[in-house]
DNA sequence: TGTGAAATCATGATGTA
DNA sequence: TACATCATGATTTCACA
């Protein structure tokens, strides 16, 4: 018996996966480069770049900014409580309004709602729970971790 | 009185935000497209990036893969209690051998570390706790929340 | 910082296995 | 269906103002 949904996996071979490793640690690279590192030509890398878009493997690029050089100094994570397991989509509207919450998960366990938040300082987190997060409508109350420093970071490990 | 540590703040100008914005969406994005829309010279946009990155502002650029598509259909954050404070580092350091955990930060309040991490399955996320994480000498245990949907992600927004 | 020219690259059409 | 080759127009990059 398996009790997990399986979302049906595209096609995927090793010349994708060796693709996929060069272009998910740095978007910048040239496919050209790409391409001499595969053995094979500049077109062929386009069109395979291009289908795993098309398949949602890849759902598009971006360059990776470090909060703190923004000012961005505190970053948390907060579960949240609701007063009633309806509130779900109307409370993850409301922090999908609140520029500082980077990430909303709908979670099992003890929260029904799990985020990430990036604030200026910790004053800034502070004001932003009482301010504006405990007065969303459905929220009963939040639990705050304060992450003091980040270990690592990285993407899900191409096989 | 102000208990927060604040980094020194890279001076970033109203085009330097523009760029950001642009190129946070779009690592791909053709420079000069960016130039175009800023009102100066690709090479202009160049500098400016190569700037931001010796600054730290961005520290790369990145295609971003979907898990699911990959097989990896179960995310979870896990909450880890220490034996002793002292063991922080060596915990880390196993943690960071086990590809499946993407994420691991610091933390204050009832855990230590706190980790984000990706499986296969339900299955494959129970296997790892029971066979790879409680074995790693100085957890002492384990707190996981499963999210069962992601509802937005994003970087911290640009001014 | 910015400009412009040379080198490099992306991308679409076409042919082939 | 997947890839190579080729042509062309766009982009990156570097020397220089």
């Amino acid at each position: 018996m398996n009790q997990d949904y399986i979302e049906p996996l595209p096609q995927i071979d090793e010349l994708d996966e060796k693709i996929l490793r060069l272009i998910t640690k740095n978007a910048r690279i040239p496919f050209l480069e790409v391409a001499r590192e595969c053995g094979v030509s500049g077109a062929a890398i386009h069109q395979r770049v291009q289908r795993l878009l098309n398949l949602g493997v890849i759902s598009g690029s971006e360059f990776v900014v470090n909060p703190a050089k923004l000012g961005y100094n505190t970053c948390a994570y907060m579960g949240v409580y609701l007063e009633k397991a309806k509130f779900h989509t109307q409370v993850a509207e409301a922090l999908r309004k609140i520029p500082e919450i980077v990430e909303c998960h709908y979670t099992t366990g003890q929260y029904a709602i799990f985020v990430k938040i990036q604030t200026k300082t910790n004053k800034h987190l502070k004001k932003l729970i009482d301010e504006e997060l405990q007065e969303i409508e459905g929220i009963a109350r939040t639990e705050t971790f304060i992450s003091l420093e980040m270990d690592f970071k990285r993407q899900v490990a191409i096989k």
